[in-house]
DNA sequence: GTCTATAATGGGATAGAC
DNA sequence: GTCTATCCCATTATAGAC
């Protein structure tokens, strides 16, 4: 599964051959189709390889005592990848565009699920801090979407500096957004 | 060439095949390798075709006289192409971001050259707006990237709504750039 | 220049020995 | 459960009639 994660995020879902996961994995063709009947199953793997990287990075993350640190630390996380992404690309965001490109109403929506756990975990945080406006959920779709496009941007002009600039910007805006928060007391929850 | 730049938005490269284009355009197979050797001419041509277009909608903002009302109509055709985007993404960005996938330095980079196009009529928008700081190379970085960013949550989440909401922001982060109050993304007005 | 038929290749999937 | 050999189909690309 982590072979299997790798090579399709470096190299796409449909340039990526079940011989180029074996050899990654250092098993034999037909030994990937004991585990996984179909392609598709393999694409799947790699998913659920995501969600759980990701469920396992929030863990950590949710240990920090203020919203706003770990907003921060995540946007950390991000320029701190600055080079395969600008390389590869998000894993989860080019898979999810690569996906959406299919007619059949497959596991092209499965990615989409991934991308939701992301705005769920951020709209959590920025309700935390406790601003009622704009809506946790549009400012979460606002630093999920800089996430995706930077990624995007860094990726299609192969250049790791877009992460650090828009990072900055995105921290910057994350300060400021927290410097308005009401005081503690009333604080929501 | 049209027909080689609207299959290939909506099927991906990989997921095209010559038929598929021979089809839309209705013509048999031999035909479209009477004027294009391969397939890969075939992505040159739909990329040139992204380029016309673009060059057309940026002539035709360009006579309005003022930059802050060029760029908020820009960001209007962004929101007027939502259910489009929200289907198969931007027809560049996805394009790059499946380019970027391939290990030999072919035309991976050549959608790059398309999105520079925007970013520099985006700077030069701003440089007129007269604002120094940020610079306006930054600006434009956050306006295009802003655009990737929502083309592909859209996508990834098949939701227009997303196009709307996320370019009303632009939109008052646009009008409060230009009222030289601090640049506040995210911020409601 | 237009079209049909086909060659050549690559890769998803399977059979079956071990 | 592991591995090799192979089937079979889709697709790129070309040959050659018209």
């Amino acid at each position: 599964m982590t072979a299997a994660a790798d090579v399709l995020h470096r190299q796409g879902v449909e340039r990526t051959t079940i011989a180029d996961i074996a050899e990654a994995a250092d098993v034999p063709v037909g030994n990937v189709y004991y585990y996984f009947k179909t392609k598709d199953e393999l694409v799947q793997a790699a998913l659920a390889t995501h969600s759980e990287h990701f469920a396992a990075l929030t863990a950590e993350l949710d240990e920090l005592p203020d919203p706003l640190e770990r907003l921060k630390a995540m946007v950390g996380t991000w320029i701190d990848q600055r080079d395969v992404a600008a390389r590869y690309g998000c894993p989860t965001g080019t898979l999810a565009a690569e996906l959406d490109k299919r007619a059949d109403g497959g596991i092209d929506l499965e990615a989409g699920e991934v991308i939701k756990l992301a705005l769920n975990w951020a709209e959590r945080q920025f309700r935390e801090l406790g601003r009622p406006e704009p809506e946790p959920a549009d400012l979460a779709l606002t630093l999920i979407s800089g996430y995706q496009g930077m990624s995007l941007m860094a990726n299609a002009l192969r250049d790791p500096e877009i992460m650090t600039r828009e990072g900055s910007r995105l921290n910057r805006w994350l300060d400021a957004l927290a410097a308005d928060r009401p005081p503690a007391p009333g604080r929501s929850v």
